[in-house]
DNA sequence: GCCGTTTTCGGCCCGACTGTTTTCAGTCG
C-alpha cells in the first residue's frame, strides 16, 4: 500500500466526480492526493499508529478521505469509488487528461459518440467524427490527435520520481534476505532518465531460489510475468514493470553495465570492444574464452581503455567522443535552494517552516519566492502584500541566524515579454525566479523575443521552468535555447533546472547546449510544501544528464560568493 | 470535501483565452 496508490484513488475519484458534475468535492480530492503523493512517510504508518485521528490532522484530509484512507487499508477497495465506476465505464476519465478536453467535452463524446478510452478518442479524430459535433471543430479535432500520444504515455510510463523510489523500496527489501550479497537497481532508473517504463535490479545470492519467492510474491506485485531460476519479472500495482536478475559474482560490473544501457551507449561500447580484439556482453569482457573482466564496470571501462562513465551520461550523446568528461556536480553539492512558494501565495506551509526546512537540509541559503499579482489562481502577491511579506521575511531572519533567507519573489513573465511588477519593485528584491505561467500558445521566434525581452530588462536572477512543459500533461513551448543561453550569460541571468517531478525543465539535452554557450544554471524546487524540498536530487540528476559540473550551477556557492554572483 | 482570529456554514475557483461562435460555454492556469 503505497502512498502513491491511494493518492491515484483519489485522482481517479476526483475526475469521476468531475464528470458527473458535482462541486467542489473534486479540488478537495485532488488536493488531498497531491499531498498524499508528496508525503515522505508511508500513510499507512501514520494510519497504523495514529487511526484515522492522525490522518486528519495532516492538511487537506478531513473525515471523509480519513476514512477512505481506511477503508482502503483495511479492504483494499473503496466503495465510493466502486459506484462511482458504475456510473461511469473505465476510461472515460482517461479523456480529461487530454488537454483541451474538461468533463462536459468529454461527458458528451462518450454519451454522442460512445467514445470510452484514448483509442476510440484516436479513431474518431482520425475519420472527422468530432468535428461535426456541436461546439467541436477542426481545431479542437487536430489538437486532440497533437496530445494524444503524450497522454498515451503516461499510461505507461512513470515520472523518474516514482520508478526511483520503487526501484530503491525492492532493492532495500532485497538486501534483507538472508544469503544475499550485492544488489543494484539497473536500467534507465540508474541513469535517472524523466520517465521510467520498467525496473530492473540486479542481485549476487547464495540462494537464488529464496530472492525469486520473495520477489514474486511481494504484497504489491499484481502479476507475475516470469518466474525462473536467474529471471523474475512481475508488474506492480503502480503499473510499473520490475525485473530481477540473480547474476554470478565475477559477472556482476558486466551484468550491471549491460542492463543499466542505454542501449545506444551499449552498442558503442561493444563496438570499442570489438575494435580491441575483445567481445563484450552481460557475463563480461572476454578475449576468446577468457574472462578480463566482470566483476565491476569500472574494470570494464578500464579495460577498453576508457575513463568510467557515470550513468547520467550513458546515452551515446557526445560521452565517447568528448575529450574530457565532465566532472559530474555532486548529489550533495547543493547549499541552498531559491525557489519555493508559502502560504502566501499557493504553498501548504508558512516561511518558517519552510525555513526550518531548509535549515534541516544543512542548507546556507534559502529564497522564499511566492507568486506575482497576475497568477491569480495561486493567489500571487500584490505590491501591498509583497511588501508586507518581505517585511516578515526580514523578521524571520532576525530568529534565525543560522540561514541566509533571500526575499524572493516568482514573477509571472507576460506575453510581451514584460515583467508582472515594476522596476521599482524588482529592484528591492534579492532573488527574482522570472517564468511563464500563461500563453503558452506562441511560435518559437514569440518565445524566444519573449524570454529576450525579460532578460533585457535587467532584474532578473533566472529564468524558471523554461519550457513549460509538464511531462505526460503539457508539451514544452519552443524557443531557441542557444539566443537564451547567449543573453542570459551576458545579462548574468541564470536558467533554472527546475526538480518538480513533472517539470524537469530544463530538460537534459537543453542543459548541454545552454553550458556550452556559457550559461549558469540554478537547481531548485519549486517546492509547494516541506515535503517537496527532497525533491533536489532530481533536479541535480537532470543536472548531471545535461554534463553539469557543481562550477555551473550557481547555489552551489557558499552563501557569499552565491550572493555576489546573482547581483543583478 | 475541507476549512476556520473574516465563518462550524458558506466560502472555495477568478479571469483570460479559445474555439466555436454570432454572444458564449468550456477549459486552463
Amino acid at each position: 500500500m503505497t502512498n502513491q496508490e491511494i493518492a491515484a484513488i483519489f485522482y481517479e475519484m476526483a475526475d469521476l466526480c468531475e464528470i458527473l458534475s458535482i462541486q467542489w468535492t473534486p479540488n478537495a480530492y485532488r488536493k488531498a492526493a497531491r499531498f498524499i503523493e508528496t508525503l515522505s512517510k508511508p500513510i499507512d504508518e501514520i494510519y497504523n499508529k495514529g487511526g484515522t485521528k492522525a490522518l486528519q490532522e495532516l492538511p487537506s484530509i478531513g473525515k471523509n478521505i480519513a476514512n477512505k484512507i481506511e477503508e482502503f487499508i483495511k479492504k483494499g477497495k473503496v466503495k465510493e469509488l466502486d459506484e462511482l465506476k458504475k456510473k461511469i465505464p473505465k476510461g472515460v476519465d482517461t479523456l480529461l487528461h487530454v488537454p483541451g478536453l474538461g468533463p462536459k467535452k468529454a461527458w458528451r463524446l462518450y454519451k454522442e459518440l460512445n467514445i470510452k478510452n484514448l483509442r476510440d478518442l484516436q479513431r474518431a479524430a482520425e475519420s472527422h467524427k468530432i468535428s461535426k459535433l456541436e461546439g467541436f471543430g477542426e481545431k479542437s479535432e487536430t489538437e486532440i490527435l497533437q496530445s494524444i500520444d503524450l497522454v498515451q504515455e503516461g499510461e505507461t510510463r512513470k515520472l523518474l520520481i516514482y520508478g526511483l523510489a520503487a526501484a530503491r523500496e525492492i532493492e532495500h527489501r532485497l538486501k534483507g534476505i538472508p544469503g544475499v550479497q550485492q544488489v543494484q537497481f539497473a536500467g534507465s532508473v540508474r541513469r535517472r532518465k524523466e520517465t521510467i517504463a520498467d525496473i530492473d535490479i540486479l542481485v549476487t545470492s547464495k540462494n537464488p531460489k529464496q530472492v525469486m519467492s520473495y520477489f514474486t510474491t511481494m504484497q504489491d506485485v499484481k502479476k507475475i510475468l516470469a518466474n525462473g531460476p536467474t529471471k523474475s519479472a512481475v508488474l506492480l500495482n503502480s503499473g510499473m514493470q520490475a525485473d530481477v536478475r540473480v547474476v554470478d559474482e565475477k559477472s556482476f560490473g558486466a551484468a550491471l553495465q549491460y542492463f543499466t544501457g542505454s542501449k545506444e551507449h551499449n552498442v558503442r561500447l561493444r563496438q570499442i570492444a570489438i575494435n580491441k580484439g575483445l567481445k563484450l556482453n552481460e557475463y563480461g569482457l572476454f578475449k576468446g574464452a577468457t574472462i578480463v573482466a566482470g566483476k565491476t564496470e569500472q574494470d570494464i571501462y578500464k579495460k577498453l581503455g576508457l575513463p568510467f562513465i557515470e550513468p547520467e551520461l550513458r546515452e551515446n550523446n557526445g560521452e565517447f567522443e568528448a575529450k574530457q568528461l565532465p566532472n559530474l556536480i555532486n548529489y550533495d553539492d547543493m547549499r541552498g535552494d531559491c525557489h519555493m512558494h508559502t502560504t502566501a501565495s499557493d504553498g501548504a506551509n508558512t516561511a518558517e517552516e519552510m525555513v526550518k526546512a531548509a535549515i534541516a537540509k544543512g542548507y546556507e541559503y534559502v529564497a522564499i519566492t511566492d507568486h506575482s499579482k497576475s497568477s491569480y489562481i495561486a493567489n500571487g502577491l500584490d505590491e501591498k502584500r509583497l511588501h508586507k511579506h518581505h517585511a516578515a521575511l526580514d523578521a524571520l531572519q532576525k530568529k534565525y541566524g543560522d540561514i541566509t533567507i533571500l526575499k524572493g519573489s516568482e514573477v509571472d513573465i507576460k506575453s510581451n515579454g514584460e515583467l508582472d511588477y515594476s522596476p521599482a519593485i524588482l529592484k528591492d528584491i534579492d532573488v527574482v525566479m522570472a517564468s511563464v505561467h500563461q500563453r503558452f500558445k506562441m511560435t518559437r521566434d514569440e518565445a524566444t523575443k519573449r524570454y529576450l525581452k525579460a532578460i533585457s530588462l535587467g532584474h532578473i536572477t533566472c529564468i524558471s521552468h523554461p519550457s513549460g512543459r509538464l511531462i505526460h500533461e503539457r508539451e514544452a513551448f519552443e524557443f531557441d535555447i542557444e539566443k537564451v543561453a547567449i543573453a542570459a550569460k551576458e545579462a548574468g541571468v541564470a536558467l533554472e533546472i527546475n526538480s518538480s517531478p513533472s517539470r524537469l525543465d530544463l530538460k537534459d539535452t537543453h542543459i548541454k547546449i545552454a553550458k556550452e554557450f556559457g550559461a549558469k544554471f540554478l537547481i531548485n524546487t519549486d517546492s509547494h510544501s516541506t515535503e517537496h524540498l527532497r525533491f533536489m536530487e532530481l533536479g541535480i540528476a537532470q543536472a548531471r544528464r545535461g554534463w553539469l559540473e557543481a562550477k555551473d550551477v550557481l547555489n552551489t556557492l557558499p552563501v557569499k560568493k552565491f550572493l555576489r554572483a546573482i547581483q543583478k
